[in-house]
DNA sequence: TTACAACCTTGATCTATGTCAATATATTTG
DNA sequence: CAAATATATTGACATAGATCAAGGTTGTAA
C-alpha cells in the first residue's frame, strides 16, 4: 500500500517519526508490514453510505485517527442520535475482540487513519504486552471522559454544555496559548450546528442560539461560522459549570 | 484478615469456590495474602461520611462488589449530582494507576467488597498478564455500557428513561424468568426515588410520577414501594424506546 | 405505640428548551 | 458567475419536565 501524506515511517520502531506521538501506533510500527494508511473520503450526509468509516454491525478493522475529525455515534430507530465519542487524532477506533458493536463511526471532516485488519491487531494485542498495556490505559482514560460527558449531559445547562464543548475542543486541539499579553485561544470548530447538538443532546437551534448569545456577550467572537476566537477565555471556563479552572489557569 | 460471611476460599486457583463467578478475582484469589473482605456500613445520607467508600481524591484500594449496590458519582460546585456508575455485584471499583478520580463512590445498600490495596494490585496487574487481559475487557465493556447511558441520558424522555433503567436493573439480577406461563419478572430495587433521579437526570418528583404512570397502566406492580413485578415485561421493554427486544425475548 | 425521620406522592405553576417556520448566509457545482 | 444545496440564524409558540409546596407512607427507635 502507497504512503500519502502525511508521511509515516513504517519500519520506525519509536514514535518519534510518526506524526501522531501515540504510543499504541508505535506497537503497530514494528510490524510494519500491517501498517495500511488510508485517505477517507470527505462526510456528505449522515444517511449516505459513503461518509461511514465502520458500521456497527461490521466492525472488521481498528485504527487511530491520524488527521480530521470523526465521531461515534448512536441512533435510534425514529431518528434520535447521539454522539458518544468524539475522535481526534491519536484517538483510537474500534473495539479488539468483537466485531459487532451498537455504535457507528462517521467521518464529519476528511478524516486519515492509520488501520488494521482486527484478527491480525487481537494478535499483536496478546504478542506485545506493551500494546495491552496501553490499550488498557487508553480504554481507562475514554471511560473517565465519558463519564464527565454524562455529567454534561445528565446535569448541565444548555449553556453549559455549549461553554464544555467549546472548552474541551480547544483543548484538544492545543489552541490553548499563554501570552504575554493574556490567554490567546482561536480554534477551528469542525463540527456543524447539527453534530453539536448531536454531541450535547441538544437541537441544533439551541445550540445557534448559545453560540450567538455568548458572541453577544463578548465571551467569543465567530468568524465564517467555524473559526471560534475566545476573547475571554476565564469567563469561559466559568460559564462550564465545572468547578475552579480543570488545570488550564495558574 | 479474618474472613465474615460470604465464605470465600482465598487459596483456591479458580473462581468455584468464590461467591462471585467473575474472572479477575480468580487471578486475585491466586495470591491469597492481599484478600481483603470488608463489609461496608450501611448507606445513611449523602453528605454524612460514613457512607463514602472511596472519595475521589484519595483512591488507595480497588476491588469488587461482592454484594449490595454502591454507586459512583459526580457532584458539581452547586450540588447538582449524576450517578455516572451502578456498582451491582462482580463490578470492579477503581483506577489502577492512578490515586486520584473525579468520582466518588457511596453505597447505596449495604455493601461486601473484596477489596485490594491499590500499589499491590498494580504490580499483580504486571506480573499476571490473564489479569490485565481480564481489566482490558471489562474496561471495555463499561466504557460500551457507558456509552448506552449517554443516549439515554442525551435523548430519551422520561418515560423511556425509567423503562430503561427497570429493565437494566431486572437484567442485571437475573430476575427474568421465563416460564410455561410467560415471563416471570420481580426484584427488588435497591435505589430511593432520588438516586434514581440521579442515575436518570431526571428530578425526584418526574421519577415518581412516572412510576406511578406505569403502575396505573398495569405495566408494572408495586409492592412496598421498593420491589416491582412486571406484568407486561414486553411492553416494559417498548417503553424504553430501544430497538428490537434487545435479546430478552425470542 | 407513639413520635420522629426518611422517603414518597400529588398538585399547581413556571421555564428552559423543543418545535415549526421563515429567512439568511456559506459552500459547492455547473 | 449563477444556481443550487447545505448550513445557520431568528422568531413565535408549545410542552416536557423542573420547581415549589403540602400531605401521605413506611420504617425505626424510645
Amino acid at each position: 500500500m502507497k504512503m500519502t501524506t502525511p508521511a509515516l515511517n513504517p519500519a520506525s520502531t519509536n514514535c518519534d517519526d510518526c506524526p501522531i506521538k501515540h504510543r499504541a501506533v508505535c506497537a503497530y510500527c514494528e510490524k510494519s508490514e500491517m501498517l495500511i494508511l488510508e485517505t477517507m473520503k470527505s462526510y456528505k450526509t449522515y444517511s449516505a453510505g459513503d461518509s461511514i468509516i465502520f458500521a456497527g454491525d461490521n466492525m472488521q478493522f481498528v485504527g487511530s485517527v491520524v488527521t480530521g475529525v470523526a465521531r461515534l455515534s448512536q441512533t435510534m430507530e425514529d431518528g434520535r442520535r447521539q454522539m458518544v465519542g468524539l475522535l481526534l487524532p491519536s484517538d483510537f477506533i474500534g473495539r479488539p475482540g468483537r466485531s459487532h458493536s451498537a455504535f457507528d463511526v462517521e467521518a464529519t471532516t476528511d478524516v486519515t487513519l492509520c488501520r488494521f485488519e482486527r484478527k491480525p491487531f487481537e494478535k499483536m494485542l496478546s504478542d506485545i504486552p506493551h500494546l495491552r498495556e496501553r490499550m488498557l490505559e487508553m480504554a481507562l482514560d475514554e471511560l473517565d471522559a465519558a463519564r464527565e460527558w454524562m455529567l454534561l449531559l445528565g446535569r448541565k445547562t444548555a449553556r453549559e454544555k455549549i461553554a464544555s464543548l467549546l472548552a474541551i475542543i480547544a483543548r484538544r486541539q492545543n489552541a490553548v496559548h499563554t501570552t504575554e499579553l493574556g490567554i490567546d485561544v482561536s480554534f477551528d470548530l469542525s463540527l456543524t450546528r447539527e453534530a453539536m447538538s448531536e454531541y450535547l443532546g441538544l437541537t441544533l437551534e439551541t445550540v445557534s442560539r448559545q453560540i450567538n448569545a455568548l458572541k453577544k456577550e463578548n465571551v467569543i467572537k465567530l468568524e465564517k461560522k467555524r473559526h471560534i476566537i475566545v476573547n475571554d477565555f476565564a469567563r469561559l471556563l466559568m460559564e462550564t459549570g465545572d468547578d475552579a479552572d480543570g488545570g488550564y489557569l495558574s
